[in-house]
DNA sequence: CTTTCATTTTAATGATTCTTGAAATATTAC
DNA sequence: GTAATATTTCAAGAATCATTAAAATGAAAG
């Protein structure tokens, strides 16, 4: 991960529609989800969740694959953990406190 | 912290500028760094800088205070910690592989 | 109290981004 | 082949965001 592509993910994150297409997607774990279904999932047009999902897909966050008639979503959470690692290794200049705050059951 | 939040931390860091800014604020440390260094700092107009301060400053990732005829900006390590651990519990669901990713000397 | 210095605000402009609905594409089923 | 389903693309308009330079604020020094 380099400062460009944490930019464009940044992006992918900091809109509403998106943010929840990323949390569901996440939730439905590595088999993923396929369009329409994410669509319905978040409440948005068929049109409107392919723009965002396509914003997603271009972050890397999210990959894609045409299954039969229908295109599969999945969370690429090896792309999300490299993006966290970026972030606290090369924004936050891997700060102790910052990072406490993300083992589980912390004190933050 | 929330979602509402979250989505402006998101486009707080979703700008080159922005994003430069704060690096530089978290390396300044607690002490924090003022407007006119952080804007020569990223090679910004004072008045370009101004901008981009207050957007981080409203998203809370970085705080400001005046001191005497300057304002000097400092990186919220708490409010940073915060969010990590938003997007680590909540969007990302926890996800274990991600976590993995930000432990120090980790294999992502 | 006037000047100087640091910063913010404003206003104008251009550039991106988001939303909507309609049309296009592609895949499967009849 | 024709119909039905799933998704994407397109075009238009509204909304938001970023940049610039100039003007305004506000604190300190002479």
């Amino acid at each position: 991960m380099n400062e460009t592509e944490a930019l464009v993910a940044f992006a992918a994150l900091s809109n509403v529609t998106r943010l929840r297409i990323f949390r569901d997607l996440v939730r439905a774990g590595p088999n993923g989800r396929n369009a329409g279904d994410v669509a319905a999932g978040v409440g948005a047009s068929p049109s409107r969740a392919s723009f965002h999902l396509a914003a997603l897909t271009k972050s890397k966050l999210v990959s894609s694959s045409q299954s039969a008639r229908e295109v599969i979503y999945r969370a690429e959470f090896d792309n999300i953990g490299a993006f966290v690692q970026y972030f606290l290794e090369d924004c936050c200049a891997n700060d102790a406190g910052v990072r406490a705050c993300c083992v589980g059951g912390g004190k933050c």
